[in-house]
RNA sequence: CGGGGUGUGGCGCAGUUGGCUAGCGCGCAGCGUUCGGGUCGCUGAGGUCGAAGGUUCAAGUCCUUUCACCCCGACCA
């Protein structure tokens, strides 16, 4: 490729007020190009990358034994309406509509369409395990684009799909645990494998493949000794009982002249953190209840966690005039003892979600339900109780693992996952059954698994980068390497263009620079660009019958004679 | 959706309290020069100042509405 015949050549200027390196660097060498929000460009060099990047991934999902095929874009929207995804996705569908009025949802995540199209073949036992997989552009109406490619809310994305029997299900995610390792290796992304949330995709369990960075939006915890990985939004930790040998002593009312946080609390009376209940109110309006979280004061509650035990969809914090006007308790001085058990206007339940780490203390203490109020020696189990009890603690770094290690905090870019989702989608879906060995009908059992092409772009750059642009693996990059002529005197050019010939002759795919211009641009743009090898041509060079070889990673040049630089590409 | 910010040639920006023909750098085109780390010089093209409405003798500048984009939050594989 000549660069000066290549659409979308690199700018000084352009794109660099972005934070995110991947953002600025995708753009400013010209890989791709924002069209609105969250939508991009997919630049000549761009699509290069990605079409690398989706080679090595269908190379291994196609070894691991998954078909590849593709679905519509549009899906009906009774599907998503079979499985109430319409309302319980976390993502806002977007819609359209044809001209007979039939609706669609534009595919978000096509669990729906993988069912959908099983179940019009009957299937049996023996047609059994099979996996299905496809690259399709995703429409997501995210609130808020995020990064460049990080966070956008159209992208290609590879999502695959397994149906099996249960027995077979657990050697089919551990081989894509495998599958998908062997992918982010080969692409030159080191990650960490994270159990994580599964949201509104639905299964029980599903791992997350998290490059860790700075930048990342998914934040998790490692216990480097046992390997123990998990999101902040599962993880789990050894609670400890700072007090559990102490005596109950009388519950004690007292005045409390304080303000609504917890130091102030604990400023107030004194007492340890750990002894106050942390008591937060939320409402969940699908179900239309109030969801009243309390929890030891030194923790936090993980609202993921919490929507996990109480079944919640849509948790948001209940307002001062709710907690006043409707529950008749007071900011800062709610208290699970003597709590209402439903609001007084709005006629929502009240229900109580305690997290266990309060049955580790005795002789708490908190709010009375009344401004300046507070009650001293409260007991869980005398004083009040928990409609639901479950582990709604965030992690934090330092604490110890369930496994025995210290938890180490980190952030990374969620690049893939995969999901474990059992009977879910195919209990709900009517007719998702396959013929069992015995004639009966059975529900397949699925699992799936996605990657984000486009993310997984950005945060191999993110990964591989310097302060003078990208430093692409070379699995990954859109040609082996840059070929830089410097001048452009009758020898140089023969030489160089002999050059750019033998190499592609050799199957070394060059991005060969002719373009009229000083030695300080054309550097600077290889730099950027970041192919990884630089083939300088020059007169200096070509008077010797030389050309210069640089790793774009290293600083050591390498003077070779011309006929033997495809030599050098070999193997 | 809430808070903050920005919209002026392709990009990056300047443009006092409204005032004359809207500027600068980069880039682009042409000519010359230079040729191993963003050369130098000359010439030139390119802008309904995000959009709509209003105030005024006069609006890039003031007012109203609206749209887009960026950051934070809510939210989110």
């Amino acid at each position: 490729m000549r660069m000066t015949q290549l659409f979308g050549k690199p700018s000084k200027t352009e794109g660099t007020d972005y934070d995110i390196a991947s953002h600025r660097l995708l753009i400013q060498a010209g890989f791709v190009r924002e069209s609105t929000a969250g939508r991009y460009f997919m630049l000549p060099l761009g699509m290069a990358v990605h079409h690398k990047i989706s080679e090595v991934v269908r190379k291994h999902m196609n070894a691991a034994g998954a078909q590849e095929m593709v679905t519509p874009v549009l899906h009906p929207l009774e599907l998503w309406q079979e499985t109430n995804r319409t309302t319980t996705a976390g993502f806002e569908l977007m819609k359209v509509k044809d001209r007979r009025g039939a609706d669609f949802a534009l595919g978000g995540t096509a669990e729906e369409m993988a069912v959908d199209l099983v179940r019009k073949f009957n299937l049996s036992y023996r047609d059994l395990p099979f996996h299905i997989y496809q690259f399709s552009m995703k429409f997501r109406d995210e609130m808020r684009a995020r990064g460049g490619l990080l966070r956008v809310r159209e992208f290609v994305m590879k999502d695959g799909y397994s149906f099996s029997t249960k027995e077979q299900f657990k050697g089919i995610y551990d081989g894509m645990r495998e599958t998908y390792s062997a992918i982010f290796d080969e692409l030159g992304l080191k990650t960490d494998v994270v159990a994580a949330d599964n949201g509104y995709i639905g299964g029980e369990y599903c791992h997350e493949f998290v490059s860790p960075s700075d930048i990342g939006e998914s934040r998790y915890f490692i216990d480097e000794q046992s390997g123990y990985a998990a999101h902040e939004d599962v993880a789990t930790f050894t609670l400890t009982s700072p007090n559990a040998g102490e005596a109950e002593r009388p519950l004690k009312p007292v005045h409390a002249e304080r303000g609504k946080t917890m130091k102030d609390g604990v400023a107030h009376h004194g007492l340890e953190d750990w002894r106050q209940i942390k008591d937060v109110l939320f409402v969940d309006e699908p179900s239309n209840r109030y969801i009243l979280a309390i929890i030891r004061g030194d923790l936090d509650v993980n609202e993921t966690k919490l929507m996990q035990v109480a079944k919640a969809y849509g948790l948001r914090a209940a307002t001062d005039e709710e907690v006043r006007e409707d529950v008749g308790s007071e900011p800062g001085f709610i208290s699970p003892v003597g709590i209402a058990k439903q609001g007084k206007q709005s006629g929502r339940a009240v229900v109580v979600v305690a997290d266990p780490s309060l049955k580790g203390v005795k002789n708490l203490y908190g709010g009375a339900n009344k401004k300046h109020e507070d009650l001293l020696d409260i007991n869980y189990g005398r004083d009040f109780t928990a409609d639901i009890e479950g582990d709604i603690a965030m992690a934090q770094p330092g604490m110890l693992s369930q496994s025995g290690g210290r938890l180490v905090e980190k952030r990374g870019i969620e690049v893939g996952n995969i999901f474990q989702l059992g009977y879910h989608y195919t209990k709900l879906m009517t007719g998702a059954e396959y013929t069992d060995a015995e004639g009966k009908r059975q529900p397949y059992y699925m699992g799936c698994y996605g990657i984000g092409i486009g993310r997984t772009m950005a945060a191999i750059v993110e990964a591989h980068h310097d302060e003078r642009g990208i430093v692409w693996p070379d699995k990954v990059a859109p040609f082996a390497a840059s070929v830089v002529r410097l001048g452009d005197s009758e020898a140089v050019v023969r030489a160089a263009d002999d050059l750019v010939t033998a190499l592609e002759a050799a199957g070394v795919s060059v991005l060969y620079d002719d373009r009229d211009a000083s030695a300080g641009i054309k550097f600077a743009d290889a730099d950027l660009i970041g192919l990884p090898w630089r083939v300088t041509v020059s007169a200096k060079t070509v008077e010797q019958g030389q050309a210069e070889l640089k790793r774009r990673s290293g600083s050591e040049v390498e003077l070779v004679r011309l006929a033997d630089v495809p030599a050098k590409f070999r193997g």
